[in-house]
DNA sequence: ATGGCCAAGCCTCTTGGA
């Protein structure tokens, strides 16, 4: 089973970009975020005739997230909604963010976490109280579904090996200790990093800025991650950051994540 | 120390990204 996660940076803008990497890397399942688009100029087709079941949960200009499935599915679940009662979720699924599929005893969450702007910022509360509600999302989450993959863009980067300069003094949004203990606190619930299975070194990204040429200078953040359940985590062989479509004309910020375990 | 790029909208500037 292979299943990577991609934040595209519009899909429309990507598509083709997004479908040839599909060709040449068949995965199970494609996540992805920010596809700013509504549903209805979702661009299926390209996915469709590859084979994938699409599903979406998409509004005009910002975030947005897509699964690609070619495995069966039995279930789509769209928001924080599906699974929480509606005074815990709030406003929070205005943006939308979060979408999920159940396939084969299989399940798996598709996250785009808030970017968090400055600190301290409205935008960061939001981050937080996201992340809190998150938190009770994948709680009951794992009381229902025994193995379960969580990834998407968290914009958080786990430890200072996930940052091409470690922050100094000022605190930096996707490194401050509330959101590494927020994401901590989720992880404790029963989830892993495999990427983490298989290298302990830092300088490994999956995203870098557009700007002051942060990719050919390898300056970038991992953000991008998988979360695993223990009998996933012990079944994966690799977990891997593709940089190739990085290096595309007109790229995506991020590279596409791959985890394979065995079936 | 600062900014450098890119996408979408109704669009020649603003908002957002991280």
């Amino acid at each position: 089973m292979k299943i990577a996660t991609w934040n595209v940076n519009s899909i429309r803008t990507r598509q083709s970009i997004v479908r040839d990497w599909l060709q040449q890397n068949p995965v199970e399942v494609l996540c992805v975020q920010e596809t700013k688009t509504i549903d209805g100029d979702f661009p299926r087709e390209p996915f469709e005739s590859l084979g994938y079941r699409v599903c979406v949960s998409g509004q005009k200009a910002y975030n947005g997230v897509a699964i690609f499935s070619r495995i069966l599915l039995d279930e789509v679940e769209i928001g924080f909604g599906a699974m929480l009662p509606a005074e815990t979720v709030g406003d929070l699924d205005e943006q939308k963010r979060v979408i999920a599929i159940t396939a084969n005893g299989l399940r798996v969450v598709n996250l785009y976490v808030p970017n968090g702007g400055e600190y301290e910022s409205d935008k960061y509360r939001y981050k937080l109280r996201w992340l809190k509600v998150l938190h009770e999302y994948i709680d009951r989450n794992l009381d229902r579904y025994p193995n379960l993959c969580v990834c998407g863009d968290f914009n958080i980067a786990p430890d200072d090996r996930d940052i091409h300069t470690p922050p100094g003094n000022k605190p930096i949004v996707g490194t401050t200790s509330i959101e590494r203990e927020a994401l901590k606190s989720i992880l404790n619930l029963g989830l892993a990093d495999p990427f983490r299975k298989f290298t302990e070194e830092g300088g490994i990204f999956s995203w870098w800025d557009y700007r002051g040429g942060s990719f050919p200078r390898n300056r970038g953040w991992r953000i991008d991650h998988h979360y695993l359940t223990p009998d996933l985590f012990d079944r994966t062989v690799s977990c891997q950051i593709d940089v190739e479509p990085r290096k595309l004309p007109k790229p995506s910020d991020h590279a596409p994540v791959i985890v394979e375990w065995d079936d």
